[in-house]
RNA sequence: GGCCCGGUAGUUCAGUUGGUUAGAACGCUAGCCUGUCACGCUAGAGGUCACGAGUUCGAGUCUCGUCCGGGUCGCCA
């Protein structure tokens, strides 16, 4: 065999044979599936990423090579190259692509024995997570992996094709920039050179591509990877991907429009259906009080009812207290719920208790005569008055909390995913998007005292809130918009701040002096001195959109090489260590914790 | 940092009130087999029950701690 490279014009990928090709004299290489010792016939299936062919091997096959074959197992690295046939009536396997040819094998090398692997190489794999991923490159040979991490690699080229085609320009922005004081926690980086500073990893290239529109860059665009120093979840990694773009002379309108038509480019060359723009809208406030989220799935009912005026009054202490502690008392009505169990229904208080819910109030109105954990503390006419604001027909059951208005936010907006997901009335084949807009400027932390950017501290408020700002912070709303897709948050931006004056008065509102914005955004607030045209941009978390666009729910599904719970990654091992003569370069020490003094 | 779930053969799992030699399926090894494709048949090998203490005559099973993995709340401008 003189060349088994993939540059040989007569080396062709395994899943793309067909029976157009028998006669052919054609070389594969791939590793091996399988293989089945008949006795005086063997069979091997040669798996590559396109995916599989038979190569057959009988007594008509060379004695040399038939020996080899008979000694191939598993995940073995082969070059084969042989005459294309058919496998005749009633060898036909109708389950795979290739299933009416073989390779009648005339050469074969073995590029490369291997070990069992410690699990199937197959596409359906309930092996636990961490084994995969410590041998994340055979994983990787799934051909469900590979089949996400090739869609991965189509999402990314039509979203350049996209903005280039829009006139986006693709920047590269530093990836070792300034620590920055709010927002997440930021990965540092020491300095060899300047020792004691530090660099941080950026959580996203917001600052500067704000600086590139305010150099003429109207419109950038960059696939960029983001670094968070905090805990993982399913769909959060703490390095992760945003398609990052931002435009000048923009306004909420064109760059809702601009992502609508990326998004639909994509249902189209992707997705190959439809996708309806543009995208319904959504206030932050019609939002909360209607799902309890910032990020509703529309896909299903069972929205929040607000029934505070009803109760505050009552003899209930939970309903009546609430209320007056400035909080409210919402419920969702869940059709035909009323079958649901005593047993079924306290799980559901435990699971409204994680999002600080003290209990579940419930009222089942079953034929037989309705049961309910509250209607004993309140009149007649206070229980019918809930039932007909909450709709609440035979058979059907109201679950309420009382308590302040996020926590009955959070805990009715999960809820009522958690019901429709057990009920099983979310019609997955839709795809329902969303823009959410004029979310709040700031957000008050109790723990500290005072107010922070929801979004970030450079999102312009919008105008007629603009009085607010001095009176009641809290009340004020910016131009920021995400965009939800079935729940999920895909991405968000906002117009971004241009001038002193305003960027002045929002450090301000956040607490941050003068001195203080100097030292840390000096170089932006500068900036605006010399002409900063009106921008706005977006940010789509790229590991998600290919996340949901899959059907998937974890992210580690799209990512090749992902961390774990704890932030580490089991293949190579890391974080590890440091080398202590490169701490010693760098001027740090690490230091033990009191645990760590005990043991030595 | 809190709460919940899990760790038994290479893999996925079962393992009764604490009781003899810890099982199954798949995989693996060897032999046989001319049309398999989840090949089939026969035989065989394979276990620190995550780790460490404790309770007990006796622990895979009960208790505590540790480690590892998963989910989640906090956190994620």
């Amino acid at each position: 065999m003189e060349s088994f490279t993939k540059a040989d014009k007569r080396t062709v990928y395994c899943g793309t044979l067909t029976s157009a090709d028998i006669g052919r004299e054609v070389t594969v290489t791939g590793w091996c599936q399988r293989q089945r010792d008949l006795g005086s016939l063997i069979f091997i299936d040669l798996r590559d990423r396109t995916g599989i062919v038979q190569l057959a091997f009988d007594d008509g096959t060379d004695r040399e090579i038939f020996e080899k074959a008979f000694g191939i197992r598993a995940e073995y690295v082969l070059a084969a190259k042989g005459t294309v046939r058919s496998r005749g009536e009633g060898a036909i396997n109708r389950n795979i692509p290739t299933g009416e040819i073989e390779i009648f094998v005339t050469s074969l090398k073995i590029l490369a024995s291997a070990e069992t692997p410690p699990f199937a190489i197959v596409e359906k794999s309930d092996v636990k997570a961490e084994l995969r991923l410590k041998h994340r490159y055979l994983d990787l040979r799934r051909p469900d992996l590979q089949r996400n991490i090739i869609a991965r690699s189509e999402i990314v080229r039509i979203a350049r094709n996209y903005f280039a085609e829009q006139g986006f320009i693709d920047i590269e922005t530093p990836c070792l920039i300034k620590p920055t004081p709010e927002g997440a926690r930021d990965y540092l980086v020491p300095s060899r050179v300047h020792q004691g500073k530090f660099y941080a990893l950026p959580q996203s290239p917001q600052l500067y591509k704000q600086l590139l529109m305010y150099s003429g860059f109207d419109r950038y665009f960059q696939i960029a990877r983001c670094f968070r120093d905090e805990d993982l979840r399913a769909d959060r990694q703490p390095e992760f991907t945003q398609i990052d773009e931002e435009m000048s002379f923009a306004d909420e309108e064109d760059i809702m429009a601009v992502n609508e038509g990326f998004l639909k480019k994509l249902f189209d060359e992707f997705m190959h259906q439809p996708l309806e723009i543009p995208f319904k809208r959504m206030t932050w406030k019609e939002a909360m009080n209607r799902f309890g989220s910032d990020k509703p799935d529309t896909r299903f009912g069972l929205e929040l009812c607000d029934i505070s005026d009803l109760v505050k009054d009552s003899g209930f202490s939970v309903f009546k207290g609430a209320v007056e502690a400035g909080g409210s008392v919402r419920g969702i009505t869940v059709p035909g719920g009323a079958k649901m169990t005593r047993k079924e229904i306290d799980s559901l208080t435990d699971f409204v208790k994680t999002y600080g819910a003290k209990g579940l109030a419930w009222y089942k109105n079953t034929a037989g005569g309705p049961t309910s954990s509250f209607a004993k503390f309140l009149t007649e006419d206070e229980t019918a008055a809930i039932l007909d604001r909450m709709q609440v027909g035979e058979g059907d059951l109201a679950l309420i909390v009382a308590a302040k208005n996020k926590v009955v936010w959070d805990s009715l907006g999960a809820l009522r995913c958690e019901v429709a997901k057990r009920l099983g009335l979310i019609d997955k084949s839709k795809f329902n998007f969303l823009w959410v807009t004029e979310f709040p400027l700031l957000e008050y932390s109790e723990e500290d005292g005072r107010f922070y950017a929801m979004h970030h501290p450079f999102t312009m408020p919008m105008e007629e809130d603009l009085p607010l700002l001095d009176t009641d912070p809290g009340a004020v709303r910016a131009r920021a918009y995400d965009c939800v897709l079935n729940g999920t948050e895909l991405g968000g931006g906002s117009i971004r701040i241009h001038t002193t004056e305003m960027q002045t008065k929002m450090f301000e509102a956040l607490g941050i002096g003068p001195e203080e914005a100097q030292e840390k955004f000096g170089f932006l607030l500068e900036a605006f001195e010399y002409g900063v045209p009106p921008h706005g941009g977006l940010a789509f978390g790229l590991d998600r959109v290919v996340c949901l666009l899959l059907g998937l729910e974890d992210i580690r599904d799209v990512i090749a090489f992902p961390k774990v719970q704890n932030a580490s990654e089991l293949l190579s091992k890391c974080p590890a260590p440091a080398d202590p003569k490169a701490l010693e370069e760098l001027g740090i020490a690490v230091v033990k914790t009191e645990e760590e003094e005990e043991d030595v």
